[in-house]
DNA sequence: CGAACGCTATAAAAAATTTATGAGAACGTG
DNA sequence: CACGTTCTCATAAATTTTTTATAGCGTTCG
């Protein structure tokens, strides 16, 4: 993000970071090109109207330079400067926001135009789960064991997902419990036993991929694939 | 909840209370600190605008002062008070609600902010342990000798881990009866000797490292690693 | 130097805790 | 209402923790 007013700038990085966006931000242009070309990002979140470089020569400078590389770009323009945003999308850029915004259009323009951009890469939250011989397809809720398709519950699934995001890890029964529903008070922490009782039927062979831990809670071992 | 609109808070109170959290309310910023300090309260939601103390202050003083016991923070902030939302969150608030807003999103957020803060709240004691040949992942509950694995009871990974993380000091029984479980008062003293033994064995060759300090106790022999 | 004492190690039995399992009740959905 | 899912409960099985008893070792002091 390039974005020269560091109380917008801060606020912008926060609110990404928290959706899952790794970011970078800076409030001058040179920087920005430096960076650019290192860290090759995914997309560029450019305010047009920045320090010690125009935001537009930016634009054109880097969809040049990485012509391909599959850089978006979003301009964010100021106050009637209608004429910039023409002029940007003509130099590359992909889409633009008009300022004043709220952040929520941001990081709706944001996911836009990296699905737009990137059918390939998916959403951090969709990645497709592995762990030999288990997978968890979260985009299509599909999970397969040695390749045949396991039918699970909405709980199992829950539960099998969050097993395998944090393999060799133990949780408490109430740690699992939060995981299958947004905290009800009133169950019995005991009832995950069951739980992982019909999770390892369904796992046959691999049962044991669902480690017992004693006095403690549960544990997943994978491998990371 | 620290607002000082009566009518508000009265309403979010009745709304917070039938979720099912436990709720105390003041609008004064000194009486907050009072409670906070008292009543260790998981969660803080915070109006910047209050009396007799500035709410960003409030925040910091807290988040210091409890540092590390879990206690979130959410800002609540008033119209067009951007800077005053970049400036809790730099103080530690962990996220914030612009006014106005429904009851329901209120909720939400205090929902999120106690789920995503439960599991942060192990992390600090959450980094590995080592001290050769022996090491303890407080992650996995794994503890591993010259990198075979050690399979250990409930008391003996706690008393473990305990000696680990405070290495060649001297601990009496009782002290170490404590680590086992939340002072049961009516144990026997000398039951630690069994535990320890039972430590000993599972150590083998370095059953050494755990040293009998005739009259006082145990003590780790560790190295920093 | 050696016997007596106090503390620790060991072993085995008893008590307590924890988990697995099976079956049924409650719940929600179509 | 029928169905599948989820929750609760009772009981059995497994394992851990505590207790108890005895043997062993080291220290102290006559």
């Amino acid at each position: 993000m390039i974005e020269d007013e560091p109380d917008l700038r801060d606020l912008l990085v926060y609110h990404l970071t928290r959706e899952g966006f790794a970011t970078l931000a800076t409030g001058d242009g040179y920087e920005a090109l430096k960076i650019a070309r290192t860290e090759h990002p995914d997309l560029l979140l450019l305010d047009v109207m920045i320090d010690g470089l125009d935001g537009l020569n930016v634009c054109q400078q880097l969809k040049e330079d990485i012509l391909g590389s599959g850089l978006n770009i979003i301009i964010v323009s100021g106050l009637g400067s209608e004429a910039d945003i023409t002029l940007g999308l003509e130099k590359g850029a992909d889409d633009y926001i008009r300022k004043p915004f709220k952040t929520k259009e941001v990081i709706a323009r944001v996911r836009t135009v990296l699905r737009r951009a990137r059918p390939l890469k998916r959403d951090p939250g969709d990645e497709v789960l592995v762990s030999p011989p288990l997978s968890l397809d979260p985009a299509s809720h599909e999970v397969r064991l040695s390749g045949a398709s396991l039918t699970l519950t909405a709980s199992e699934y829950r539960l099998l997902r969050y097993f395998l995001s944090h393999p060799n890890r133990v949780f408490t029964r109430n740690q699992l419990l939060d995981q299958l529903h947004e905290h009800k008070p009133d169950v019995i922490g005991r009832n995950i036993d069951v739980h992982i009782r019909s999770l390892r039927m369904k796992l046959g062979v691999h049962a044991g991929m669902i480690d017992t831990v004693r006095g403690v809670g549960y544990r997943f071992i994978g491998k990371k694939s």
